[in-house]
DNA sequence: AAACCGGGGAT
DNA sequence: ATCCCAGGTTT
Protein backbone atom coordinates (compact mmCIF):
# COMPACT_ATOMS: atom_id res chain seq x y z
CA UNK A 1 0.00 0.00 0.00
CA UNK A 2 1.16 3.77 -0.53
CA UNK A 3 1.47 6.14 1.82
CA UNK A 4 -1.60 8.18 0.50
CA UNK A 5 -3.83 4.35 0.59
CA UNK A 6 -1.68 4.12 4.45
CA UNK A 7 -2.75 7.36 5.53
CA UNK A 8 -6.33 7.34 4.48
CA UNK A 9 -6.92 3.96 5.93
CA UNK A 10 -5.24 5.40 9.31
CA UNK A 11 -7.86 8.25 9.25
CA UNK A 12 -11.02 6.49 8.62
CA UNK A 13 -10.15 4.44 11.55
CA UNK A 14 -8.96 7.67 13.71
CA UNK A 15 -10.65 10.93 12.45
CA UNK A 16 -12.01 13.23 15.19
CA UNK A 17 -15.85 14.18 14.52
CA UNK A 18 -15.53 17.66 14.52
CA UNK A 19 -17.83 20.83 14.19
CA UNK A 20 -16.50 21.74 10.47
CA UNK A 21 -16.48 17.94 9.12
CA UNK A 22 -19.91 18.20 9.18
CA UNK A 23 -20.30 20.53 6.59
CA UNK A 24 -18.97 21.70 3.11
CA UNK A 25 -20.06 24.90 2.82
CA UNK A 26 -17.09 26.84 2.12
CA UNK A 27 -18.46 29.97 4.08
CA UNK A 28 -17.99 27.22 7.51
CA UNK A 29 -14.87 26.04 6.66
CA UNK A 30 -13.26 29.40 5.99
CA UNK A 31 -14.26 30.22 9.47
CA UNK A 32 -12.69 26.86 10.71
CA UNK A 33 -9.44 27.19 8.74
CA UNK A 34 -8.85 30.99 9.87
CA UNK A 35 -10.11 30.29 13.33
CA UNK A 36 -7.62 27.45 13.69
CA UNK A 37 -4.43 29.15 12.15
CA UNK A 38 -1.82 29.28 14.70
CA UNK A 39 -4.91 27.53 17.25
CA UNK A 40 -5.26 24.13 18.66
CA UNK A 41 -8.35 22.64 17.87
CA UNK A 42 -9.34 22.52 21.58
CA UNK A 43 -9.32 26.37 21.87
CA UNK A 44 -10.66 27.47 18.49
CA UNK A 45 -13.85 25.07 18.76
CA UNK A 46 -15.34 27.39 21.23
CA UNK A 47 -15.14 30.12 18.52
CA UNK A 48 -16.60 28.40 15.77
CA UNK A 49 -19.36 27.71 17.41
CA UNK A 50 -19.73 31.63 18.41
CA UNK A 51 -19.01 32.89 14.97
CA UNK A 52 -21.93 30.14 13.21
CA UNK A 53 -24.49 30.64 15.61
CA UNK A 54 -23.82 34.80 15.65
CA UNK A 55 -23.14 35.18 11.78
CA UNK A 56 -24.89 32.11 10.09
CA UNK A 57 -24.03 33.55 6.48
CA UNK A 58 -21.50 35.45 5.19
CA UNK A 59 -24.39 38.16 4.99
CA UNK A 60 -24.41 38.39 8.45
CA UNK A 61 -20.79 39.02 9.02
CA UNK A 62 -20.21 41.27 5.98
CA UNK A 63 -23.22 43.23 7.37
CA UNK A 64 -21.43 43.30 11.13
CA UNK A 65 -19.46 46.54 12.89
CA UNK A 66 -15.93 45.34 13.09
CA UNK A 67 -15.94 46.03 17.05
CA UNK A 68 -18.93 43.13 17.04
CA UNK A 69 -16.42 40.69 15.29
CA UNK A 70 -13.25 41.57 17.58
CA UNK A 71 -15.86 41.43 20.82
CA UNK A 72 -16.45 37.51 19.64
CA UNK A 73 -12.91 37.17 18.72
CA UNK A 74 -11.30 38.39 22.16
CA UNK A 75 -9.44 35.88 23.91
CA UNK A 76 -8.41 34.10 20.44
CA UNK A 77 -5.11 36.21 19.76
CA UNK A 78 -3.83 37.67 16.50
CA UNK A 79 -6.66 39.83 15.74
CA UNK A 80 -5.48 40.42 12.05
CA UNK A 81 -7.41 37.61 11.80
CA UNK A 82 -10.38 39.21 12.89
CA UNK A 83 -10.04 42.11 10.86
CA UNK A 84 -8.84 40.46 7.72
CA UNK A 85 -12.25 37.78 7.91
CA UNK A 86 -14.47 40.92 8.29
CA UNK A 87 -12.59 42.65 5.35
CA UNK A 88 -13.40 39.56 3.37
CA UNK A 89 -17.38 38.98 4.23
CA UNK A 90 -17.68 42.23 2.77
CA UNK A 91 -15.61 41.73 -0.15
CA UNK A 92 -17.66 38.46 -0.95
CA UNK A 93 -20.73 40.48 -0.61
CA UNK A 94 -20.07 43.51 -2.41
CA UNK A 95 -17.81 42.24 -5.11
CA UNK A 96 -18.61 38.53 -5.59
CA UNK A 97 -22.29 38.74 -4.88
CA UNK A 98 -22.02 36.58 -1.79
CA UNK A 99 -21.01 33.57 -3.80
CA UNK A 100 -17.86 32.11 -1.98
CA UNK A 101 -15.38 31.95 -4.34
CA UNK A 102 -14.64 28.19 -5.76
CA UNK A 103 -11.57 28.13 -6.83
CA UNK A 104 -7.58 27.94 -5.23
CA UNK A 105 -6.33 31.22 -7.47
CA UNK A 106 -9.87 32.82 -5.92
CA UNK A 107 -9.88 31.84 -2.89
CA UNK A 108 -6.32 33.41 -2.41
CA UNK A 109 -7.60 36.87 -2.70
CA UNK A 110 -8.84 36.67 0.38
CA UNK A 111 -7.58 38.70 2.69
CA UNK A 112 -5.91 36.65 5.72
CA UNK A 113 -6.03 33.40 3.34
CA UNK A 114 -2.63 32.12 2.19
CA UNK A 115 -1.47 29.19 0.41
CA UNK A 116 -2.25 26.71 3.46
CA UNK A 117 -5.65 27.96 3.67
CA UNK A 118 -6.79 28.71 0.35
CA UNK A 119 -5.54 24.92 -0.40
CA UNK A 120 -7.80 23.61 2.76
CA UNK A 121 -10.79 25.19 1.11
CA UNK A 122 -10.42 24.70 -2.33
CA UNK A 123 -9.39 20.82 -1.51
CA UNK A 124 -12.00 20.32 1.39
CA UNK A 125 -15.25 22.18 -0.42
CA UNK A 126 -14.60 21.64 -4.41
CA UNK A 127 -11.82 18.92 -4.26
CA UNK A 128 -9.81 20.59 -6.05
CA UNK A 129 -5.88 19.14 -6.13
CA UNK A 130 -4.14 21.39 -3.85
CA UNK A 131 -2.07 20.01 -0.68
CA UNK A 132 -2.25 21.52 2.01
CA UNK A 133 1.44 22.48 3.99
CA UNK A 134 0.71 23.06 7.90
CA UNK A 135 2.51 22.67 10.75
CA UNK A 136 1.26 18.73 11.05
CA UNK A 137 2.31 18.14 7.15
CA UNK A 138 5.76 19.54 8.20
CA UNK A 139 6.09 17.09 11.00
CA UNK A 140 5.02 13.83 9.05
CA UNK A 141 6.86 14.69 5.71
CA UNK A 142 9.81 15.78 7.16
CA UNK A 143 10.39 12.04 9.24
CA UNK A 144 8.64 10.36 7.59
CA UNK A 145 10.93 10.82 4.43
CA UNK A 146 13.80 12.41 6.65
CA UNK A 147 13.88 15.81 5.25
CA UNK A 148 16.50 17.49 7.11
CA UNK A 149 15.84 20.82 5.19
CA UNK A 150 14.60 23.91 7.70
CA UNK A 151 11.07 23.97 7.46
CA UNK A 152 10.85 27.85 7.82
CA UNK A 153 13.41 28.48 4.90
CA UNK A 154 11.99 29.74 1.63
CA UNK A 155 13.76 26.43 0.08
CA UNK A 156 12.14 24.17 2.58
CA UNK A 157 8.80 25.99 1.94
CA UNK A 158 8.92 25.58 -1.95
CA UNK A 159 10.36 21.63 -1.36
CA UNK A 160 7.43 20.37 1.33
CA UNK A 161 4.82 22.31 -0.51
CA UNK A 162 5.84 20.00 -4.12
CA UNK A 163 6.07 16.57 -2.08
CA UNK A 164 3.07 17.40 -0.44
CA UNK A 165 2.01 17.80 -4.11
CA UNK A 166 3.23 14.94 -5.29
CA UNK A 167 1.73 12.37 -2.60
CA UNK A 168 -1.69 13.71 -2.65
CA UNK A 169 -4.63 11.39 -4.03
CA UNK A 170 -6.19 13.19 -7.09
CA UNK A 171 -9.42 11.22 -6.60
CA UNK A 172 -9.35 12.06 -3.16
CA UNK A 173 -7.99 15.56 -1.73
CA UNK A 174 -10.32 16.63 0.31
CA UNK A 175 -9.75 13.16 2.52
CA UNK A 176 -5.92 13.33 2.08
CA UNK A 177 -5.30 16.73 3.08
CA UNK A 178 -7.45 16.26 6.30
CA UNK A 179 -6.08 12.70 6.76
CA UNK A 180 -2.35 13.70 7.13
CA UNK A 181 -3.44 17.30 9.39
CA UNK A 182 -5.28 14.74 11.55
CA UNK A 183 -2.31 12.05 11.44
CA UNK A 184 0.33 14.83 12.33
CA UNK A 185 -1.56 16.29 15.44
CA UNK A 186 -2.99 12.83 17.12
CA UNK A 187 -0.04 10.52 15.70
CA UNK A 188 2.82 12.13 14.55
CA UNK A 189 2.98 14.67 18.20
CA UNK A 190 6.11 16.59 18.57
CA UNK A 191 7.03 15.31 21.61
CA UNK A 192 7.47 11.27 22.05
CA UNK A 193 5.42 10.58 19.25
CA UNK A 194 4.28 6.19 19.64
CA UNK A 195 6.28 5.03 16.80
CA UNK A 196 5.99 1.23 18.43
CA UNK A 197 2.09 1.45 17.11
CA UNK A 198 2.82 3.84 13.90
CA UNK A 199 1.62 2.16 10.85
CA UNK A 200 4.29 3.80 9.15
CA UNK A 201 6.97 2.35 11.44
CA UNK A 202 8.49 0.04 8.47
CA UNK A 203 9.08 2.71 6.32
CA UNK A 204 9.84 5.76 8.62
CA UNK A 205 12.88 7.11 7.68
CA UNK A 206 13.72 9.38 10.85
CA UNK A 207 12.38 6.60 13.03
CA UNK A 208 15.39 4.13 11.09
CA UNK A 209 17.69 6.80 11.55
CA UNK A 210 16.68 7.68 15.52
CA UNK A 211 15.72 10.80 14.15
CA UNK A 212 12.65 11.36 15.61
CA UNK A 213 13.18 13.93 17.94
CA UNK A 214 15.30 16.23 15.67
CA UNK A 215 12.64 16.35 12.97
CA UNK A 216 11.61 18.54 11.59
CA UNK A 217 14.31 20.68 11.78
CA UNK A 218 13.09 24.92 12.55
CA UNK A 219 15.84 27.90 12.27
CA UNK A 220 16.12 30.28 15.33
CA UNK A 221 14.08 30.82 17.98
CA UNK A 222 12.93 34.81 18.21
CA UNK A 223 14.01 36.53 21.35
CA UNK A 224 11.41 37.81 24.14
CA UNK A 225 11.53 41.99 24.47
CA UNK A 226 10.32 42.84 27.70
CA UNK A 227 8.01 45.97 28.22
CA UNK A 228 6.65 47.67 30.76
CA UNK A 229 2.57 48.65 31.07
CA UNK A 230 1.30 51.38 33.03
CA UNK A 231 -2.81 51.19 32.59
CA UNK A 232 -4.34 53.97 34.31
CA UNK A 233 -7.72 52.96 35.42
CA UNK A 234 -9.91 56.12 35.88
CA UNK A 235 -12.98 55.68 38.20
CA UNK A 236 -14.98 59.14 37.95
CA UNK A 237 -17.54 59.41 40.88
CA UNK A 238 -17.48 55.97 41.40
CA UNK A 239 -19.15 54.98 37.94
CA UNK A 240 -17.03 56.57 34.86
CA UNK A 241 -13.75 55.30 33.61
CA UNK A 242 -12.03 55.94 30.20
CA UNK A 243 -11.03 53.56 27.26
CA UNK A 244 -9.15 54.52 24.09
CA UNK A 245 -9.25 52.36 20.96
CA UNK A 246 -5.11 51.08 19.69
CA UNK A 247 -4.52 52.19 16.39
CA UNK A 248 -1.92 51.66 13.99
CA UNK A 249 0.48 48.85 14.38
CA UNK A 250 1.49 46.93 16.64
CA UNK A 251 -0.19 44.10 19.01
CA UNK A 252 -4.11 44.80 19.34
CA UNK A 253 -4.49 46.90 16.71
CA UNK A 254 -8.59 47.72 17.25
CA UNK A 255 -9.23 46.50 20.39
CA UNK A 256 -9.49 48.83 23.42
CA UNK A 257 -7.59 49.54 27.05
CA UNK A 258 -7.24 51.28 29.47
CA UNK A 259 -5.31 54.79 28.35
CA UNK A 260 -1.68 53.52 28.51
CA UNK A 261 1.76 54.60 29.58
CA UNK A 262 4.73 52.60 28.55
CA UNK A 263 7.79 52.99 30.27
CA UNK A 264 11.80 52.37 29.62
CA UNK A 265 11.57 50.54 33.15
CA UNK A 266 9.02 49.68 36.29
CA UNK A 267 7.45 53.36 37.77
CA UNK A 268 6.84 53.99 41.29
CA UNK A 269 3.69 56.31 42.32
CA UNK A 270 5.37 59.19 42.05
CA UNK A 271 6.73 58.90 38.23
CA UNK A 272 3.78 57.62 37.18
CA UNK A 273 1.60 60.73 38.62
CA UNK A 274 4.03 63.34 37.08
CA UNK A 275 3.45 61.50 33.93
CA UNK A 276 -0.56 61.39 34.44
CA UNK A 277 -0.44 65.49 35.46
CA UNK A 278 1.75 66.06 32.44
CA UNK A 279 -0.99 64.23 30.11
CA UNK A 280 -3.82 66.02 31.68
CA UNK A 281 -5.83 63.37 31.40
CA UNK A 282 -8.29 64.81 34.47
CA UNK A 283 -8.98 68.31 34.72
CA UNK A 284 -7.26 70.50 36.99
CA UNK A 285 -4.92 66.96 37.69
CA UNK A 286 -7.23 66.69 41.10
CA UNK A 287 -7.00 62.81 41.87
CA UNK A 288 -6.22 60.16 43.93
CA UNK A 289 -3.82 57.08 43.19
CA UNK A 290 -3.46 53.83 44.14
CA UNK A 291 -1.98 50.98 43.07
CA UNK A 292 -3.97 47.76 42.15
CA UNK A 293 -1.32 44.95 41.87
CA UNK A 294 1.74 45.20 44.06
CA UNK A 295 3.34 42.56 41.80
CA UNK A 296 3.91 43.01 38.18
CA UNK A 297 1.35 40.97 36.07
CA UNK A 298 3.72 39.87 33.55
CA UNK A 299 1.31 38.84 30.33
CA UNK A 300 3.88 36.59 27.82
CA UNK A 301 3.18 37.01 24.29
CA UNK A 302 5.15 34.91 21.74
CA UNK A 303 7.62 37.79 21.28
CA UNK A 304 7.14 40.06 24.25
CA UNK A 305 6.96 39.75 28.00
CA UNK A 306 4.55 42.53 28.84
CA UNK A 307 5.43 43.98 32.67
CA UNK A 308 1.89 45.40 34.17
CA UNK A 309 0.95 47.79 36.47
CA UNK A 310 -2.64 48.51 36.66
CA UNK A 311 -3.40 52.69 38.59
CA UNK A 312 -6.65 52.87 40.35
CA UNK A 313 -6.94 56.88 39.58
CA UNK A 314 -10.08 58.20 41.20
CA UNK A 315 -12.08 61.24 40.78
CA UNK A 316 -14.63 63.66 41.19
CA UNK A 317 -14.42 65.67 38.41
CA UNK A 318 -16.36 64.99 35.26
CA UNK A 319 -14.82 63.66 32.43
CA UNK A 320 -14.95 64.24 28.87
CA UNK A 321 -15.10 60.79 26.58
CA UNK A 322 -15.85 58.91 29.86
CA UNK A 323 -18.32 55.97 29.64
CA UNK A 324 -19.98 54.13 32.21
CA UNK A 325 -18.44 51.28 33.66
CA UNK A 326 -21.22 49.24 33.14
CA UNK A 327 -20.41 49.44 29.59
CA UNK A 328 -16.55 47.71 29.75
CA UNK A 329 -18.12 44.74 28.89
CA UNK A 330 -19.20 45.75 25.62
CA UNK A 331 -15.66 46.60 23.91
CA UNK A 332 -13.40 44.31 22.46
CA UNK A 333 -10.18 44.19 24.98
CA UNK A 334 -7.06 42.05 24.98
CA UNK A 335 -6.94 39.31 27.51
CA UNK A 336 -4.78 40.79 29.84
CA UNK A 337 -7.40 43.75 29.77
CA UNK A 338 -10.41 41.40 30.29
CA UNK A 339 -8.84 39.65 33.09
CA UNK A 340 -8.81 42.74 34.95
CA UNK A 341 -12.45 44.47 34.61
CA UNK A 342 -13.34 40.58 35.53
CA UNK A 343 -11.39 40.70 39.14
CA UNK A 344 -11.40 44.44 39.65
CA UNK A 345 -14.85 45.66 41.73
CA UNK A 346 -16.39 48.37 39.55
C1' DA B 1 14.95 36.84 4.68
C1' DA B 2 13.47 38.41 8.92
C1' DA B 3 10.24 40.54 11.97
C1' DC B 4 5.81 40.85 13.64
C1' DC B 5 1.33 39.29 15.31
C1' DG B 6 -1.72 36.24 20.98
C1' DG B 7 -3.13 33.20 23.84
C1' DG B 8 -3.12 28.67 25.60
C1' DG B 9 -2.02 23.54 25.56
C1' DA B 10 1.48 19.87 26.22
C1' DT B 11 5.61 18.31 28.22
C1' DA C 1 10.85 26.94 30.75
C1' DT C 2 10.23 25.63 26.04
C1' DC C 3 7.98 24.30 21.96
C1' DC C 4 4.03 24.21 19.32
C1' DC C 5 -0.56 25.15 17.38
C1' DA C 6 -5.31 23.22 10.52
C1' DG C 7 -0.28 30.67 9.21
C1' DG C 8 -0.31 35.26 7.05
C1' DT C 9 1.32 39.93 6.39
C1' DT C 10 4.61 43.50 6.58
C1' DT C 11 9.17 45.30 6.43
Amino acid sequence: MNFSAKLINWYTVNKRDLPWRNTSNPYYIWLSEIILQQTQVIQGTPYYHAFTTNFPSVFDLANAKEDEVLKLWQGLGYYSRARNLHWSAKYIVEELNGEFPNTYKEILKLKGVGDYTASAIASICFNEVTAVVDGNVYRVLSRYFGIETPINSTQGQKQFKQLAQDLIDPNRPAIFNQAIMEFGARHCKPKNPDCNSCTFNQNCQALISNKVDVLPVKLKKTKVSIKYFNFIVVLANNSYTILEQRKGNGIWQNLYQFPLIETKAAVNEQEITKKINDLGVIPNNDFEISLYNTEDIIHKLSHQHLHTKFWIVTTQQSLKNAISTTKLHDFPVPILISNFIEKFDF
